[in-house]
DNA sequence: CCCCATTGGTTGATAAAATCAACTATAACA
DNA sequence: TGTTATAGTTGATTTTATCAACCAATGGGG
């Protein structure tokens, strides 16, 4: 846990999560890292469901669940029942939440660079394809 | 949140979180992630105190606070009154301690090795280096 | 066509982790 | 000495995460 590599995980995260937390917080109601990640992949995945979610971010289901339950709550995204599978509802953002995913965008991309000063656009591509052939190793 | 680099960080951190709870609880007590972290903190620290790990952890003092509790009814560590300042304490490994740290850091270099795996250590050099810089920025 | 295993999703209960605020005791220092 | 800062503890609460049970719809094999 303590080798330099575990170390310098947590304490990246660590950062990161308070930074992002402060990101959110400041300007936002109620959210979190987590429903932000929801409304990235709402955004992103066409016609989303809550599996996508599930899959997408290896949480447990009922987690999401709730997560959706929140941020349909706050009116941000709606889901709409699929036409081919019953069971499944698409999910999509609101207009609200259109207006809030773009302002989640601008503080990112303000975080994005402020984590990336003094680097150059190899070593950030070296440590992307570095952590991704970590993640698959850890599979 | 979503840009490729957080939606790495998050990944490989989720990863890295459930590996090293199975290696933990696959050999050991109620034990998690940050109680991992203070006792690599208290045995590699002289004269270990709460406050110490706060620092090098950043996380709320009543935390640490818990998680020390936890660990000295396990028993795995114990804490001295310090004799310079009478409110400190010095944290220390006990026997029993040392011996489940020992399991610890064969555990952990096993998953830093499978982590590692496929990496060379210039690319594992490059990029704790780089993970450093992105912690600095974001100080 | 029906049965049944599978899949998508919800809910309740509970556990685990984190945070805030208030408080005690000691220390440092002007 | 009085005041402010530091180390640590505790209670209350919140936030996150996990487990298990459940329902409804699906889809394939017999």
């Amino acid at each position: 846990m303590n080798t330099p590599l575990s170390n310098t995980l947590f304490e990246l995260m660590q950062n990161y999560r308070v930074t992002i937390r402060e990101a959110i917080n400041a300007g936002e109601l109620g959210i979190n890292a987590m429903h932000v990640r929801c409304i990235h992949i709402i955004a992103n995945v066409n016609n989303c469901t809550a599996n996508d979610i599930v899959t997408k971010t290896q949480r447990d289901k009922a987690q999401i669940a709730r997560l959706i339950k929140d941020l349909i709550s706050l009116n941000l995204i709606n889901k709409q029942a699929s036409e081919h599978d019953k069971r499944c509802f698409i999910l999509s953002l609101t207009e609200q939440g259109k207006v809030l995913f773009d302002k989640l965008l601008a503080s990112e991309q303000k975080i994005n660079n402020q984590m990336c000063k003094n680097l150059n656009p190899q070593q950030i591509k070296d440590f992307l394809d570095t952590a991704q052939q970590m993640i698959k190793n850890m599979d």
